[in-house]
DNA sequence: TTTCATACTAACCAGGTAGTCAGTTAAGTT
DNA sequence: AACTTAACTGACTACCTGGTTAGTATGAAA
């Protein structure tokens, strides 16, 4: 019985399956809505697993926090960047970051969430497995190279040139529901996300292009 | 007495007095968070009279909301644009995009909190004291203007240009607490501020002003 | 096959939380 | 001054929710 795909007995594929239908709850309810009880409901095991291997619902809401980013960064790795340019690059990576919220709510919500709890879980966790210190050196290189080769003529940091583009891929998602209301249209229509997509690439890449001052 | 700053038995004093503290407490905690006993007790009168006027919490909290909205659009409404050409027009209404983000960090989070709620009361809400037509009419004017002037040569929605600069506006409010933790530095600090502010400007200036293509 | 730690269950509990309600007070109105 | 109604109070309640715990099953080691 031990190949069976529901085993019982197995500590990690439980606090997997736990891990699973956390994210779900966290992330539809918020830290403070997410009721512990819904969430066992929702599992293969019991309220108590949750207590013996979280050790309590914070403990949980970290676990399931710590997981999204490096998600995210391992999706991010596995972009092939290789002879490309410098304005290839960062199209390639802008376009992923677009399609990562995009497809990924959850983590947006998560980050949302996080931030209504003014970080208090994010920041006591270890700092390696949060920090982008892998996105920020690309980036880096990118714009380095751009303005060695002279198609970037303005001078901005890797972590600003960042902020510029995932502020927007953040926010169409994060804020869709109000912004839709607000603004009268759909946000999310598959119409709206493809000229989106091309509006901030296009506009970060007229910016770096376009000479200072 | 009646012109007692703190007079009791005036419903509208009361109304208000719940309504401030409501804010902070919807605003700090989200929906699901808040306390109705915190508020009570935050206020001049006591818990009964939430119900009373508000009817149960979820109203409280649709009274709060909708209070935000309109807020935004009197102060927007009281800049002066007379004697502008479409770019300084355009760099007032960014300028004070921003510095309201930054200076009402409420009004950001309840925005947050009634996406992680997807929308649903705003959605309930009568439509005309949450739409931006004039800010969007607005925008139309001064799109319109720079295009007949030769100043700016992109055709771009006003809801797009309207998305363009307040994503990056919002973004380094609402997610400050995670930016600042995952790409280590302080988001809200003065000197990145001043540089933000300068920076969103330029680049949709920049964008707007360039040629197609 | 006995031992033992880990994994697990189900029933339980204390405190918190939204919401209620019977009764009181203040401020007009006639 | 009696009456009426809106504004208000404080004590109460039913239920929800995070967390506990006593006890059980499993599988690997010896």
């Amino acid at each position: 019985m031990s190949g069976d795909i529901t085993t019982s007995r197995d500590a990690d594929q439980t606090r997997q399956n736990i891990l699973e239908v956390a994210l779900k709850e966290f992330s539809e309810y918020g830290l403070a809505g997410a009721r512990v009880d819904r969430i066992a409901k929702g599992t293969r095991t019991t309220k108590g697993m949750i207590y013996y291997h979280f050790g309590d619902k914070d403990g949980l809401y970290k676990a399931v926090l710590e997981e999204i980013y490096p998600k995210l960064r391992n999706s991010e790795e596995k972009l092939d960047k290789s002879n490309l340019n410098p304005i290839e690059e960062l199209e390639k990576i802008i376009d992923f970051t677009f399609d990562y919220h995009k497809n990924n709510e959850n983590f947006v919500r998560m980050v949302m969430i996080e931030n209504i709890n003014n970080g208090k879980t994010l920041r006591n966790t270890d700092i390696d497995t949060v920090l982008s210190q892998n996105i920020l050196m690309e980036l880096n290189s990118i714009l380095k190279r751009g303005q060695d080769l002279g198609v970037f003529k303005r001078s901005i940091t890797p972590i600003d040139l960042h902020l510029l583009y995932t502020s927007f891929c953040f926010y169409r998602v994060s804020n869709h529901h109000t912004v839709s209301t607000v603004l009268g249209m759909n946000m999310l229509s598959s119409s709206n996300s493809t000229r989106h997509k091309n509006l901030v690439k296009n506009m970060i890449i007229t910016y770096l292009s376009s000479p200072e001052q």
